[in-house]
DNA sequence: GGGATCACG
DNA sequence: GACGTACGTGATCCCA
């Protein structure tokens, strides 16, 4: 992974002292009923819980004072020894303070002889030093020496972050200097005593102008001031003890090292008692509601062992939400679901998953549900596990006791039906396909996997699993462990009930507190827009296309894989004759041989495996230059190969016995760019470039009375450059209808444009269509088949006439490079891991996909709003079409007959119109309907 | 299970 | 100038 990129590990410091003193004066006085002062107590809570849930604190510790004489004493006798006693109201708050600290989990950190500033000190140093990021919640001025690029003060009276400005501002000179000005202007609250007659900003001035206390006092002579002069020569010893007291060490041994002040968990049980015995009543009530709704930001991998006590009635909260117990309900009777539909309400979410016995959304049967209402506060309700057969030797069991499937699905649709109650799934379209099969519209609903998709896409994965080991550290159990893998593996059906729970149960602990951590964290990075207008109102739509499916005339594609069969037979008996010898035409390795070795074809070696490379561009080089007539046969062999393996053949076997058509599974969370990807099987790569291909769109077909409608936008991703990168050449030409390559030519080769000869305008398409990709020219010279000189120049030449997109290209790079990520019109951000990468060949690799991903992830964002808006555009308008399949730039639809033409109008209309009114886009956007009997047709 | 190949936008 | 190249996907096949 991306160890350079990562952020930095944050380190809090709590000057325990410091902050007594000044809640006690601060905040009005407060006791408890049996009279023990608290106010300073309280505010200590409320900061310390703050912190603990708001920071992003990987570390945090409290330090404290030890007593009252340390090594400082021995310098100078008198240090602090002024001081009044403590107020006697504060003085029972010291040791609360100490036990509010561990009551929370958090170190409380002292050591004998030395101040907690020095701790400080030495933590702070140490931290710095190993890379982390340090925030010390104090304002007390004796800290602001430590201040710099890593360290920083926080006021947490007035909420104030003490940086080098802040310090610059109360001591005049920057951090560094801070003790050589307190050495010259002492501090009578310390009882330091600093050299006479010389103030704070005296001693500023003193220091700017002679860099350092020690140069100072060497040519203090040189003073024009006699008095500041003399008091300067006099009191240099004073002036060399002062700096020794208030510099802090920053070497302390310390007894617990900075590994040890790891952010814990809070546990709940404990941090309640200690409120509850000093009747904090209002944050006794919040910490409730967080443990509750929640639990405490789980620690990273913190596991513990403290226990809640109980005894205590009024606190019931899981003993440490940051451990995963595994402990979860399993549900067999309606008693206990109607509890749990109970807390569950009460809860006013929940996280809910489903298992089945099949990924597949028509195929699928609901086995079983399990629910979540916090961390470790999980059940699960088996519907429908099955005893096990037996074999020849027996072994047959029971079926396990369970709600019936009809009871437990009348009582669950309330409340999945609730608008009340937030359904929280990870990949919740799966669930909320199946359960709309059995009659029930799940709703409203959150994602925890397409809010890690919004925070991160492209920088990692987000399934469960993967999402669990990485933010907790987590191995979850793996649906193999459950039920087995290979030819043993079986249906969840058939999965013994406590297995079943522990897997089941933990999907929804994992998804809960997935969620939990998540989704502030839109909020906290500006992300809530992407998800809640893009990401979550698509999957019930997309749901709605997966459940559709698109009908296929398989009698049709039968045909053709005969067809394609006894056509490669020959082809395969004419490469043989051709080759001398018999060999396995798909087999690439055996291929290179013959024609490389065996007929000396010219050509190479590639790869890091040692095999010949026969890829098309290969092969298609060869046919032209050898004469030799294989190449070319073994390329029309390949074609009707792939044809027939990966479609004539496959898409049948696709067709689901329940509806009769095929349902593709769209991933709303795989690609680095926003695009969706459809899988099992993919219908978005269905051939149309060859005319072989492209009767296999037409076993694509309506139903009786129907037909396919086909809009798609034209030129989407060109007209996006040609908007973000703002070239007005091309947006002239967009807006008036011109023929874009054309145009381009005209522009970069100054050819007019009637009468413009083919090849120009074929070059200027491969630009222009470079331009997308992030050009190179070594890239465009491939793809036209042109020397890399004269690609070079071409793309010189764009560049020159519009310069625009040039900047374009650097500010993504740019961008991409300080923040590890792009972004789209919409504020999608896509990852860019590797684009630091000290590997240059790697390293632009990212950079022309940090080109690439604004304008690709920003045309699939506004073919996703166009999505989202369909259906009830379709029902607004009374039509009765169903939107089935999207290609990225295209959507299809089945549609009766007579509503054809509305309905491309309507479909249209919406698709044009998608950026807005969250964006105008200066360039037009131009959809193109078609309509038929089939996709060949339509399309 | 990884690499090569090729289907799409 | 290094490095190895157009951007983004998924399915199928071969072969270790």
């Amino acid at each position: 992974m991306n160890a350079a990129a990562r952020k930095p590990d944050h380190v809090y410091l709590v000057d325990g002292s410091g902050y007594i003193f000044r809640a006690f004066h601060a905040l009005p006085p407060l006791t408890r009923s049996d009279g023990t002062p608290v106010n300073a107590v309280l505010g200590f809570c409320n900061m310390l819980l703050k912190l603990i849930e708001d920071a992003e604190a990987e570390y945090i510790a409290v330090i404290f004072d030890a007593g009252r004489k340390t090594f400082r004493n021995e310098i100078y006798a008198e240090y602090k020894a002024h001081r009044p006693e403590a107020p006697p109201e504060l003085v029972p708050q010291f040791a609360l303070i100490r036990e509010a600290t561990r009551a929370f989990n958090v170190p409380a950190i002292e050591i004998q002889g030395y101040e907690a500033d020095d701790l400080i000190a030495t933590y702070a140093t140490q931290a710095a030093a190993q890379g982390h990021d340090v925030t010390i919640v104090s304002s007390d001025k004796d800290l602001m020496q430590l201040v710099g690029d890593r360290i920083s003060l926080f006021d947490p009276m007035k909420n104030r972050k003490i940086g080098e400005t802040e310090v610059l501002e109360k001591f005049g000179v920057a951090p560094d200097k801070v003790v050589d000005v307190q050495s010259l202007a002492g501090d009578s609250s310390d009882n330091v005593p600093g050299v006479p007659g010389i103030g704070v900003k005296t001693a500023a001035e003193l220091i700017n102008t002679y860099g350092d206390l020690d140069t100072l006092l060497a040519r203090a002579g040189e003073i024009k001031q006699p008095k500041r002069r003399e008091n300067l020569l006099a009191n240099a010893d004073l002036a060399r003890i002062s700096r020794d007291l208030v510099t802090l060490k920053r070497d302390v041994p310390l007894d617990v090292p900075l590994d040890g002040l790891a952010k814990q968990g809070i546990d709940g049980a404990t941090a309640l008692a200690f409120l509850q015995q000093n009747e904090f009543r209002q944050l006794i009530t919040k910490l409730q509601a967080r443990l509750g709704e929640a639990g405490i930001k789980a620690s990273r991998g913190g596991a513990r062992t403290e226990n809640a006590k109980s005894g205590d009635a009024t606190v019931q909260i899981a003993a440490d939400p940051a451990a995963f117990s595994g402990t979860h309900e399993l549900v067999q009777d309606e008693e206990r679901l109607v509890a749990w539909i109970t807390r569950a309400r009460a809860a006013g979410a929940i996280a809910f998953d489903i298992e089945t016995t099949s990924l597949n959304i028509i195929e699928a049967k609901l086995v079983g549900m399990s629910l979540a209402v916090a961390a470790n506060a999980a059940c699960y309700v088996p519907v429908g596990h099955e005893g096990k057969s037996g074999d020849l030797l027996g072994g047959a069991t029971e079926r396990p006791q369970q709600i019936p499937l009809d009871r437990a699905l009348a009582l669950m649709k309330p409340l999945l039906e609730d608008p009340s109650v937030l359904k929280i799934g990870h990949n919740i379209k799966y669930d909320l396909a199946v359960m709309r099969r059995y009659g029930i519209e799940t709703a409203p609903i959150d994602d925890s996997m397409l809010i890690s998709y919004v925070l991160e896409g492209g920088a990692h994965g987000h399934g469960m699993d993967e999402l669990a080991k990485l933010h907790f550290d987590h191995d979850t159990i793996k649906f193999g462990d459950v039920a087995g893998s290979g030819k043993s593996q079986v249906t969840f059906d058939q999965v013994p009930l406590d297995k079943a729970l522990a897997y089941a149960g933990e999907d929804a602990d994992v998804t809960w507190r997935l969620h939990n951590l998540l989704k502030p964290r839109l909020i906290a990075e500006r992300l809530t827009t992407v998800y809640e207008t893009i990401e979550r109102p698509l999957v019930p739509v997309i749901a709605g296309m997966e459940l559709a499916g698109v009908k296929i005339d398989a009698a049709e594609l039968g045909r053709m894989s005969q067809d394609f069969a006894s056509r490669m037979a020959d082809m395969e008996g004419e490469i043989h004759d051709l080759a001398g010898a018999e060999f396995n035409v798909g087999s690439p390795k055996q291929l290179g041989e013959i024609l490389f070795d065996r007929l000396k074809l010219p050509g190479g070696k590639k790869g890091k495996t040692g095999a010949y490379s026969t890829g098309a561009d290969v092969l298609e080089e060869l046919a032209e230059t050898s004469g030799h007539p294989l190449p070319q046969k073994v390329l029309d062999w390949r074609q009707l190969a792939k044809l027939k393996s990966t479609y004539t053949d496959a898409l049948p076997l696709a067709i689901r016995p329940e509806t009769g058509r095929v349902h593709t599974s769209f991933a709303l969370a795989h690609t680095s760019t926003g695009r969706i990807a459809s899988t099992d099987p993919n219908l978005q790569n269905i051939p149309i470039r060859t005319e072989e291909g492209r009767k296999i769109r037409r076993a694509f077909v309506a139903e009786p009375g129907h037909v396919l409608l086909s809009v798609d936008y034209s030129q989407i991703e060109l007209r996006l450059a040609a908007e973000m990168a703002d070239i007005q050449g091309l947006k002239d030409a967009f807006r008036d209808g011109a023929d874009i390559h054309a145009m381009t030519a005209s522009q970069v080769f100054g050819v007019p444009v009637e009468g413009m000869d083919p090849m120009v305008r074929r070059q200027a398409k491969a630009i222009n269509f470079g331009i997308i990709y992030g050009i190179s020219a070594f890239g465009l010279a491939q793809q036209l088949g042109i020397p890399q000189g004269e690609a070079k120049a071409y793309i010189e030449a764009y560049f020159e006439r519009y310069p625009g997109i040039r900047d374009y290209m650097e500010r993504m790079k740019k961008f991409a490079r300080e923040k590890g990520y792009v972004e789209t019109l919409f504020g999608r951000r896509c990852h860019m891991p590797g684009i630091n990468d000290k590997n240059p060949a790697r390293r632009s690799f990212m950079e022309r996909a940090a080109i690439n991903a604004p304008l690709q992830g920003t045309a699939a964002d506004i073919i996703k709003r166009a999505m989202i808006r369909m259906p009830g555009a379709l029902q607004d308008a009374g039509l009765n079409g169903r939107m089935l399949l999207q290609v990225h730039d295209e959507l299809l639809f089945e549609v009766p007959e007579a509503e054809a033409e509305a309905t491309g109008k309507l479909v249209k209309k919406v698709m044009e119109e998608a950026p807005l009114p969250a964006r105008k886009i200066s360039v037009p956007l131009i959809a193109e309907i078609g309509t038929g009997p089939n996709w060949a047709e339509a399309h």
